[in-house]
DNA sequence: TTTACGTATTGATATATATCAATAAAGAAA
DNA sequence: TTTCTTTATTGATATATATCAATACGTAAA
């Protein structure tokens, strides 16, 4: 696969949903303002309170959203993917990233520069609109995770987290561990050692199999109800 | 006081921010769809679920916005004023209120038909860019507070939403508390007993005076820090 | 192979916080 | 005024969860 091959925005397949609502005009405009970049596992792609220049998209990879809070302790916010923007919400206030991002694969990313977006939003009412939803999509995500950390405890919190895991990263019930029990732990509101020990009731419930990198959901109804009941 | 008096969005000093990107012809439309309402201190002005029909914008009094989460748990999000636009994140991905909002005091209250509203995104750039800071501004507040919410200790979150009361609310720092301790602990995210106790660990070390529904901030430098620390 | 280092696991303990139960205070209604 | 009802307060207790400490495991380097 050779990832240095001439894309152009126009015939892309990893772009921004609301790119769709560009003209063939605007896209040219969009690709002339791309670059690419290549990650390794664990590097930084942009970090929290530096100022949001471009637009980042991943073209294939993994990446983890995170916030750095009080004391340095982490909140994990999501998984990147490719399709998705990833420019923070600081990007129509004050210019600066509210959270960093870090390949947790290896990463071709593409970096699209952000005034050039700015503009379309003046003159193309479609894409301004595809926008709104779109931040409005992920505001509604962190209202429900909110919510979610703050009313479940920790079974209902992991089991959550492993069915975002499997259905919204993964696509399988099936799959390998990206996260450490660290990460895991960041991602879920709780304590590294927490993590484990759930891990190990869910598995001698044969809710899930846990060979270590690697998670199999046995019985997605059950994992479903306590995600649920909290 | 006439609450009933003509007033026109051309002239009103309890409009939102945003409008001021609209022309006076696209004004004069937004008049033209106009409702006014009042509501009793207690009421619902919209419930989470129902359909995003209006923006909602107070003209006089005060109302609380509120999840209601897992068995009935509810979460405080914040306190609605004058000025702001007051309709969730669903207005541009499901149609839907993912909140509620019921009003803390007597209040009149505007409705603007949504769909109005929104048609001007397509054609005024500079009216959609507004919109957008908007709803990153309240994306960036969310986010924020879920930080607090899951990283600071009880202290630290108390004394932050009275700081919140002080400055964003009342802007003076004796007020009338208008919330009830079960509701402070809503926006808090504890206990109403938990408030009580830590209220009045405030008060003996005099960081506030608590005369039952009116409290003052007499040492400002101490709750800052400890909303700081946690 | 051995060594070293990060990560995972396990158990013991500490702590923050919720819940429960009882009482007190404050308003509203009669 | 007295009665009723809601809200606030206090204390006792239960519980979820973090933290600490020790050990085991797995993988990369030597």
């Amino acid at each position: 696969m050779d990832l240095n091959a001439k894309i152009s925005c126009k015939n892309c397949k990893h772009g921004w949903g609301n790119f769709k609502n560009l003209t063939a005009k605007e896209l040219e405009i969009v690709n002339e303002n791309r670059f690419q970049a290549n990650f390794q596992a664990g590097e930084i792609i942009f970090k929290q309170g530096s100022p949001v220049s471009n637009a980042v998209f991943l073209i294939n990879g993994m990446a983890k959203i995170y916030i750095e809070g009080f004391d340095k302790k982490r909140m994990m916010v999501g998984i990147a993917k490719p399709k998705a923007l990833i420019a923070g919400p600081g990007t129509f206030v004050d210019d600066r990233h509210h959270y960093s991002v870090a390949a947790l694969t290896d990463v071709t990313a593409c970096f699209i520069k952000m005034d050039v977006l700015k503009d379309f939003v003046n003159t193309n009412g479609k894409f301004a609109e595809g926008w709104l939803r779109d931040i409005s999509q992920k505001a509604l995500g962190t209202f429900y995770k909110f919510l979610s950390h703050t009313q479940k405890k920790m079974h209902g919190r992991l089991a959550e987290t492993l069915l975002y895991l499997a259905d919204e990263v993964h696509n399988s019930d099936d799959f390998t561990m990206l996260l450490s029990r660290q990460e895991l732990g960041e991602l879920s509101g709780m304590a590294k050692e927490s993590v484990v020990r759930i891990l190990k009731d869910l598995a001698q419930d044969n809710i899930i199999e846990d060979k270590c990198p690697h998670i199999k959901i046995l019985n997605r109804k059950k994992l479903q109800m306590i995600s649920n009941m909290g």
